[in-house]
RNA sequence: CGGGGCGUAGCGCAGCCCGGUAGCGCGCUUGGUUCGGGACCAAGAGGCCGGGGGUUCAAAUCCCCCCGCCCCGACCA
């Protein structure tokens, strides 16, 4: 490609709304442009990219005996109806004002719907079925780019298998597909254990990229053998004691005390004889949730633990049920609420919490003798520095960008739908069905996140738009542009994708360009090298300069690129 | 949806407090000089100051409403 004929608007300055590198860096490359919040046009560059990503995804799908599919974007609403999804996505579905139809934020439903009609038999599977295509989902803050957008490229892939090994099997080759993919885009990556959301099934893993642009938050061990998204996330921390004795309840007065540190700091105790209440909302049912110290509640895991949403209860509200606020609140003598507690207090004795009356604490309590606890169960939020589940060293807790998800789904979208299969006895048995999803604009903005410097991009060649951008210097020089054309035309009959800078502007620009575009290779053709026999060739990522006899450029150039 | 910021030429911004003919840099057009890290000189084009309403002799500027964009939070299969 001319760069003089091309459509590549690059800027010099900082586009004032892009904030993240790689969003600056795909407005300044002329890669995308902005037409609402959240909605992005691809131009030529970008798109480019774009192509090349998919084609890596198409090859390792297919590999794994996946079948590409082009699914509609347009879904009839009761479809969704009948998943409940309509109701589960909220407002985060976008509706077809004029016909009863929604944009499809994934493709579980249509999938299910073909499989409904014609899968029939156990022999007919296992089936893995994909499709790359626009997403639709009204998000309510698109942020960051391309990351988060209302309107999105997404690989989506769905296993069917007959038995719950198979969807194993089609799991773990989504995984392994997953690896290569990312790996081949030239990401660093790392695996971790997620929560399987309001999405349902049996397990489910995020690849994950650390940066601080991320959204997730994840505990890593300090050698990465364990990673999981906090919303899941142990640790290994000590529980608290139970003590022989279990003396007898007491009342203490503690004026003003309302926080954790506070009646830490006024009994003069140490922090794992308190237990914190907490008190949720779950659905209609108040929860109290008994956490140690000062342990943080994980909203996640309580959701997973209750099966419903969850919110914390309103001050009005607690007052008007235990007559006392949020600091003095305990689980002795609690009526009406459903009381559970984190793993770290299963047993405990000689523990001090609220007496569900301002301004007093209770002593001496033992969760066995003096408490109704529904269950324990671990609810804390890991904290950096506690030792990893696995014994390896400290969790670090990091940011992360969700590259890619999978999910054992299981039967929740064949149950809802009735897609069923005859088994050998010829009985009705619902498909198995997985689900595994790729942001492809983000293995985009993240390649960018991962691979730029002060001056630009810094491609990888698995997916530069272009492998080689020949600059020529000075287009007055006849010399210049006779070899600069010459290099052009035999890297195209070679089949090398190329850039090639012929516009009569000045070098400084040239370079620029160049370095904010990113190819791996840059091909200097000017008249002081020229002089001598040679051309020069940078290499974009270390910065190095070599020069090569002209007539030996075409060699070069392909041998850099091996 | 809560909190904050912003909206003036294609882009980046000043002007707004304190009302009085809309400015700067980059980019763009034409001509000339340049030609190895975003050149120089000269001459130009380009704006309903996000939209609507109000106050005023007069509004980019003050007041009210709306819209859009960005950030933090909530949310995120």
């Amino acid at each position: 490609m001319r760069l003089s004929k091309a459509f590549i608007p690059t800027v010099k300055e900082i586009p004032n709304d892009a904030v993240i590198p790689s969003h600056q860096l795909m407005i300044r490359a002329g890669m995308v442009r902005l037409l609402s919040a959240g909605i992005y046009s691809w131009l030529p560059l970008g798109y480019k990219v774009m192509k090349k990503v998919c084609d890596i995804v198409r090859e390792e799908m297919d590999a794994i005996g996946g079948q590409e599919f082009h699914l509609p974007a347009l879904n009839p609403i009761e479809l969704w109806e009948e998943t409940g999804r309509v109701k589960a996505f909220g407002d985060n579905l976008f509706h077809v004002k004029n016909r009863p139809l929604v944009l499809a934020p994934t493709h579980e439903e249509v999938i299910c719907w073909i499989a409904k009609n014609h899968v029939e038999s156990y022999k007919d599977m296992p089936q893995i079925w994909y499709q790359i295509q626009t997403k639709f989902r009204n998000e309510p803050r698109p942020r960051s780019g391309v990351l988060r957008g209302r309107q999105f490229l997404m690989k989506d892939s769905y296993t069917l298998d007959a038995t719950w090994e198979g969807l194993d099997k089609g799991y773990d080759l989504h995984a392994e597909a997953y690896k290569k993919i990312f790996t081949r885009c030239g990401l660093k990556f790392f695996i971790v254990g997620a929560s399987s959301g309001a999405m349902g099934g049996s397990g489910s893993q995020e690849f994950m990229l650390e940066s601080d642009s991320g959204e997730d938050t994840i505990a890593l061990a300090e050698d990465n053998s364990y990673a999981a998204n906090l919303e899941i996330a142990t640790s290994l921390v000590p529980k608290a004691v139970r003590h022989t004795e279990s003396k007898s309840l007491e009342e203490i007065h503690t004026p003003n005390v309302k926080t954790i540190d506070e009646l830490a700091a006024f009994l003069k105790v140490d922090h794992s004889v308190l237990a914190k209440s907490v008190v949720y909302w779950a659905d209609k049912t108040p929860v109290l949730v008994l956490l140690m110290g000062n342990d943080e509640l994980n909203e996640s895991k309580l959701m997973s633990v209750m099966g419903t949403d969850v919110h914390p209860i309103e001050a009005e509200s607690l007052f008007g049920l235990t007559g006392a606020d949020g600091g003095s609140i305990g689980p002795v003598g609690l009526n009406g609420f459903k009381i559970i507690a984190d793993k770290r207090l299963e047993g405990a004795n000689g523990l001090i919490s609220g007496a569900n009356r301002n301004d007093y604490h209770l002593k001496n309590i033992d969760l066995q003798r003096d408490c109704k606890i529904d269950g324990y169960y671990d609810l804390r939020t890991v904290q950096a520095g506690e030792t990893a589940p696995n014994g390896a060293g400290k969790l670090r807790i990091v940011r992360g960008i969700e590259l890619g998800h999978i999910f054992k789904l299981g039967t929740k979208y064949s149950d809802s739908l009735k897609a069923t299969y005859l088994d050998e006895k010829g009985e009705a048995k619902p498909i198995i069905m997985g689900s595994y999803g790729i942001g492809i604009e983000r293995i985009i903005a993240c390649h960018i996140e991962q691979n730029h410097d002060a001056n630009g991009i810094i491609w990888d060649k698995s997916i530069a738009p272009y492998l080689v951008h020949i600059i020529a210097v000075n287009m007055k020089s006849e010399k210049v542009v006779e070899k600069a054309e010459h290099l052009y035309n035999q890297l195209l009959e070679v089949g090398i994708d190329v850039l090639y800078d012929d516009r009569p502007t000045t070098p400084g620009f040239k370079f620029k360009d160049a370095d904010l575009l990113g190819m791996p290779l840059q091909v200097i053709v000017g008249e002081k090298n020229l002089a001598n026999g040679k051309i020069e060739v940078k290499i974009r990522k270390s910065g190095e300069r070599i020069l090569v006899d002209v007539d030996q450029s075409l060699m070069k150039v392909k041998e850099l690129l091996t």
